[in-house]
DNA sequence: GTTCATATACCCTGTTCAGGGTATTTGAGC
DNA sequence: GCTCAAATACCCTGAACAGGGTATATGAAC
């Protein structure tokens, strides 16, 4: 069973070329092909159900609706359709705000026509071909991020006490209310709070707010 | 200039196998094979530093010192060497771990041995190659995090001046220090942070730390 | 040229907090 | 039975905050 897809690229001569170039591979079957976004949910709107592609090409820079934006409305309407960007930028931002829309694969322009109906082929069985100066950056951004989480894994060493405490000043309950919830004596709250500054080495609320939270204290 | 690599795989006939077929490519060079971790990191200290290889072509699956701690450690070692992982089984919590420990390729291992070759070729470029079933993993991780982070994106309509006394009151400056800090009047500083309560709905400045925090209102 | 949002500034009042103490009870470990 | 950490409870004081006002200057929008 052949690939159908669409090509959403603002270059007459791009999507020409492609076009051409697909035509090569049997099992690819470009079912339209328009030069912006809005020409393509068109195109969408007007097609049966059981003709629509399986997968768009689709640029990132385009006049009017970008690849971005576009992408968004399409899987909104038809999250059954994948979305493959390419761009000529291995831009960071536009890469993650691609995911965010929903794209699952990543080629560079410059790719050749091997590696895009290869692409294509991954993505009909499941996969999310992205390609490797992409992928590239993903890591690099998944690694800082497992880094910031474990970089902050200080032990603050504070009693069981002292964090039923904790996540009652994140709540913001006042020292009555959290001696009312507690079931102790508002004293005591304040005695425990106080410890709970010393090991926090901060001096209000607010920073304990922000300690808590930052360093991954409490849920 | 050729690529060295070498292969670490406890598979004694895996290993042989890949050793063949690799010979068939002339840019592809096998620097040394090792049945695990351990014997791994031997052969890399018994080496002289100009025959180091430039990947590692690392099984996850190891007995003794596995793909993910051989990792770690060889990227403390040798920050140089980028690792290609290989894996029969498309394991979500190992692929994050192998990430964190420093691996930038991920294989899998039915892959056709051309698919190898390029991947190691991609890697020698600076790419990180991830197979399509992997990337996919990573990217629903993603878009995962992308949402939490998007859920609680509400436009709570602060302005810029606002945003500046929002970020001052998450450092915890005091209202002197903040009109210290921004030139303007204690009172004034007041009124914003009346009007920062009003906008967030909150009545403390631990409230206002928690959701500036939690929805990203601040770096 | 009036309207509207924003930023600015000031007043008053009552509540809450932060930091400095001290002291008792309780349960686990030696 | 002693010790020690943890949890409990209380006192005092001054500083900071929260919420309720009002008011003016400014620049953009209509």
């Amino acid at each position: 069973m052949s690939i159908r897809i669409a090509i959403v690229e603002d270059g007459h001569q791009i999507r020409k070329n492609l076009i051409t170039r697909f035509s090569f591979f049997d099992d690819i079957e470009v079912v339209f092909d328009a030069p912006n976004g809005i020409e393509c949910l068109e195109s969408l709107k007007h097609i049966r159900k059981e003709e629509l592609p399986d997968i768009l090409l689709m640029d990132i820079e385009m006049p009017g609706l970008n690849g971005i934006e576009t992408t968004a409305k399409v899987k909104k309407d038809y999250p059954g359709i994948d979305i493959m960007m390419q761009t000529v930028f291995e831009d960071r931002d536009n890469l993650f705000r691609s995911i965010q829309a929903g794209a699952s694969g990543y080629l560079l322009k410059d790719d050749p026509i091997e590696k895009y109906v290869d692409a294509l082929r991954d993505m009909k069985d499941g996969g999310a071909p992205v390609s490797p100066a992409m992928a590239q950056k993903l890591l690099d951004h998944m690694r800082h991020q497992a880094g910031e989480h474990k970089s902050g894994e200080e032990d603050f060493d504070l009693t069981s006490r002292e964090l039923d405490i904790l996540q009652c000043v994140v709540d913001d309950l006042t020292e009555a209310q959290i001696a009312d919830q507690l079931y102790i004596s508002p004293h005591t709250v304040r005695t425990h709070i106080k410890n709970v500054y010393k090991k926090l080495h901060v001096h209000s609320r607010a920073s304990v707010v922000r300690v808590a939270l930052t360093k991954g204290l409490i849920s």
